[in-house]
DNA sequence: CAAGCTTGCGCAATCGTTTGCGCAAGCTTT
DNA sequence: AAAGCTTGCGCAAACGATTGCGCAAGCTTG
């Protein structure tokens, strides 16, 4: 920048009002500076800009793994509304580990990124403290953290997960399996609940053997849903806790040649995009992932921007989509049985 | 810090190179320091350092689309080595844009992030001159940049391209069609050109019918084949440039009601995880996309660690896996043909 | 006991920007 | 023509760390 301010024969302080529009300056020192800016092929250092304006144009962004199609997705959405607002995302893969995700609270806040987009998994509240406490605006998907001083958007996983069985129900199935997820998520826990209160609702009984634990990953489906086909007289359907599982679902009732949904129905949970080219292609209660993404993102940019509501926790609605694998035509509304 | 030495009672030096461990500083000042540190919750400022140091311990990391299972594989993989080595990476997603490639590479350099990993698409010179110029390592995937003084890794997408083919023809497929991708992208031309080879090699002649232009996304292929399968006498196996639009066709294939790979083979490219979970699973060329990631990481981090090595291209192979979808069952080797 | 070493720490410059403050020159008033 | 405004720019102090250099106190040595 020196440099520059030579060439042009202007000082520090001129080039930086060029550079950044911020007071009025002569037409011919503008050019001037303009074109010593291109022949030295200047370009702006954001570490000093950002020390000391106080602000980094950047946001971290924690997911459990973004080669989950669903983060995936969720990950591109994000990182789209930041290059909008001119802000660039640092990705963070925390594989649901509470020491892992503590680390990257941590280096986010070191890194002074100007806010994060957290996708909990544990109950792990110290990481987020630290963060909350160095005053960085963080949105919390997925899980609320009650008494925390940040906004939350959450689905109701446990009305969509009942949603769903009870869409199996009303197929006339009975015998549901369900493959669910890690235990430690509270949004896995939550979505087994809703499984268990269609059946509650439809004064049914779910056999405890037809719940099967997975760890939401694509191969944890497929050794699931093995285990769950082989007792006698075993399940006509089953609600899979989400889609990347489901996936493997369908690969392991296919390898034992069965068919779905004719043998087997499966529901699966989250709609990524995939799910519309499964074979046969995935019903599924789908979470409004692009809103997510777009909400997420713009909540931590209008606090970034100085915004001061009063942080809430954002309840984001699922919604069923029909596709050939649960081998039922039309939802029938949980109200429509009565 | 100031108040961390304030609180301490030692200058700020002293504080440095407490946290630094970067000279001997006597117990009972380490201690103080320490507990200073714990008291006033202190984390570093990673941009103040980042100037001072002339690092940010921070990797640039451009993609086409984060959200292709195959990027979203790489992405991790380019995480999890970054994490290993406490650099933090970020995202950006450039659809192929020169535009937008341009225009990260370009905030990349501003951020001044330590090295860049570049899947290039285009032919896009400028922006990687612009990055290369300020000294910042980088590798780049997927393209050759003839001229450049970086390194490139690049799979043998001709050869591998023309082996998968041959694969098809070995299990005495004749008329093979072949989803391509966007002919701007010179990996989706080196795989067309090889698709070709293999019938050169064969004395065969493809017909230009067979040949159908995708985008290298998921719909790309769904309505590819279908017009590759409207005419009479249709192909009996097709060759598609990328595991992604590969689902997409094997949707396509099962949405008319036909069968892989009774009534049609498929064999894909890239080798994503999904694939075995496909149905059928898919057969495909795999690329070696670990080591690519892996590679391409470390290139970098030596070249940050002051490695001065001479650039150089990095050449690896792709191998066919062979699963359900191809209907054959052991690959033939193209050389035991003669 | 003086000279020279070693040990342990602090001073202050530096990294590359932004920005509050003030100054000089030209213009407008009265 | 003096006083007061405008206009257009530069000076220098931050921002928060790192690090070369040097200084004082305690030791060793001859």
């Amino acid at each position: 920048m020196k440099d520059v301010a030579q060439l042009a024969d202007v000082s520090v302080t001129t080039v930086s009002h060029v550079l950044n529009k911020t007071r009025y300056v002569d037409r011919s020192l503008v050019r001037r500076v303009e074109t010593a800016v291109k022949r030295l092929r200047y370009q702006p250092n954001a570490l000093a800009r950002g020390l000391r304006r106080k602000e980094t144009r950047m946001l971290g962004m924690v997911v459990p793994d973004n080669s989950n199609p669903y983060f995936a997705e969720l990950a591109r959405i994000i990182e789209d509304v930041c290059f909008e607002s001119d802000y660039n995302v640092i990705l963070c893969n925390s594989d649901e580990d509470p020491t892992k995700e503590r680390a990257y609270l941590s280096l986010l806040a070191e890194k002074r990124v100007d806010g994060i987009v957290f996708v909990a998994s544990g109950n792990d509240r110290s990481g987020v403290e630290a963060v909350l406490q160095q005053k960085i605006p963080m949105v919390v998907l997925d899980r609320e953290l009650k008494g925390m001083k940040c906004d939350a958007i959450v689905v109701d996983n446990r009305a969509g997960a009942c949603r769903a069985t009870q869409h199996l129900l009303d197929g006339n199935h009975r015998r549901i399996g369900c493959v669910c997820g890690p235990t430690n998520l509270a949004s896995a826990r939550d979505r087994l609940q809703g499984y268990q209160d269609a059946f509650t609702k439809a004064r049914l009984r779910a056999d405890p053997k037809w719940i099967q634990p997975g760890d939401f990953h694509i191969e944890g489906g497929y050794t699931a849903i093995q285990t769950l086909l082989d007792p006698p007289n075993p399940i006509t359907a089953v609600f899979v806790a989400n889609d990347l599982m489901a996936i493997g679902v369908l690969r392991g009732i296919a390898a034992r040649g069965l068919r779905v949904p004719e043998d087997i129905a499966v529901v699966g949970f989250d709609g990524i995009a995939l799910g519309r080219y499964t074979q046969p292609p995935l019903t599924t209660m789908a979470q409004p992932i692009r809103e997510i993404g777009k909400l997420a993102t713009e909540l931590v940019l209008s606090r970034v921007n100085g915004e001061r509501k009063e942080p809430r926790i954002h309840r984001l609605e699922t919604s069923l989509v029909v596709r050939a694998s649960c081998g039922i035509a039309t939802p029938k509304r949980a109200g429509a049985k009565k």
